[in-house]
Parts: structure tokens; C-alpha cells; sequence
DNA sequence: ATTCTGACA
DNA sequence: TGTCAGTA
């Protein structure tokens, strides 16, 4: 896919995509015009970037975390630099609280859901659709 | 119409 | 990051 479909799948903007790419985050192929062409994972892949930059990550670091996105990957390391560790280590506690707060949210959404589908049920099985004007 | 690079605020 | 220019 072009750009302009990534922007509108991944909601993030034509200009921070080519800026990912600048930093190396992404490397899309290139059509015998120029144009960017994105594969299929990259949509996935700028996700995960845009959550790494979010939690005010640098890009330039998030190039090196890549790699670990990439499950049973071996990452090595030989540069131990004790702020980013602290930094990180920091992040994923934050990650860690925020998703836990998300799951006790969801769940209680998805039981208040369940109560309104079966209030709606009892009553009725009207089901109501809308379109964008 | 859509994208590209470079550049300025 | 947004946006404008001048192209392809």
C-alpha cells in the first residue's frame, strides 16, 4: 500500500511516516515512480512505534529495541549505559500498571455489555444501524 | 488526484 | 509536526 493508505489505517500522519523511515524505523520499498510502498506488517510494525514514541521513548533508542520486537530473538549488547536502562526499566513498569488498569476496564465494559445485550434481548430484537451522513 | 523532497516556523 | 512549494 501507498501513504496515504497507511496514514488512514495507522492514523498516523504521511509526515511522521517518512520521518520513521528517515530515523530507520521503516524501510518501505520503492515503486518505479517513487512512490513508498508499505507492506502488509510495517501497519503493525508503525503501531508499535507510535506506542514506543507515545511513552516519549526517542526514536533514536527505539532502534534499538526493534529488534526485540521480534519475539525469540537474540539481542546483544555490549553498551550498558546505566540512564537509559533506568529509563526504560521505568517505562515498562508504567506500561506494565496501565495495562493492568486497560484489563479491568475492559472487563467491566464487556460485563456491562453483557447486562445491556440481555436487557435488550428480554425486551426486543431491535438492532439499530447508522451510517455517516 | 497523490506522492516526493526540501525547508521554515 | 504542520504546511507550503514545485515536481513527477
Amino acid at each position: 500500500m501507498r501513504i496515504g493508505e497507511l496514514e488512514q489505517r495507522s492514523g498516523v500522519p504521511a509526515r511522521m511516516l517518512r520521518y520513521y523511515e528517515e530515523q530507520g524505523l521503516v524501510t518501505p520499498r520503492r515503486l518505479d515512480n517513487g512512490y513508498r510502498e508499505y507492506d502488509e506488517y510495517l501497519v503493525d510494525r508503525v503501531a508499535k512505534i507510535r506506542g514506543l514514541i507515545d511513552s516519549g521513548i526517542p526514536t533514536r533508542i527505539i532502534g534499538n529495541i526493534l529488534p526485540c520486537l521480534n519475539q525469540p530473538q537474540t539481542v546483544v549488547v555490549d553498551d550498558a549505559d546505566p540512564e537509559l536502562l533506568e529509563i526504560l526499566r521505568q517505562e515498562r513498569d508504567r506500561m506494565t500498571h496501565k495495562i493492568d488498569v486497560l484489563s479491568q476496564n475492559r472487563d467491566a465494559i464487556t460485563r456491562y455489555v453483557q447486562a445491556l445485550e440481555a436487557a435488550a434481548g428480554s425486551k426486543s430484537s431491535i438492532v439499530t444501524e447508522r451510517q455517516p451522513a
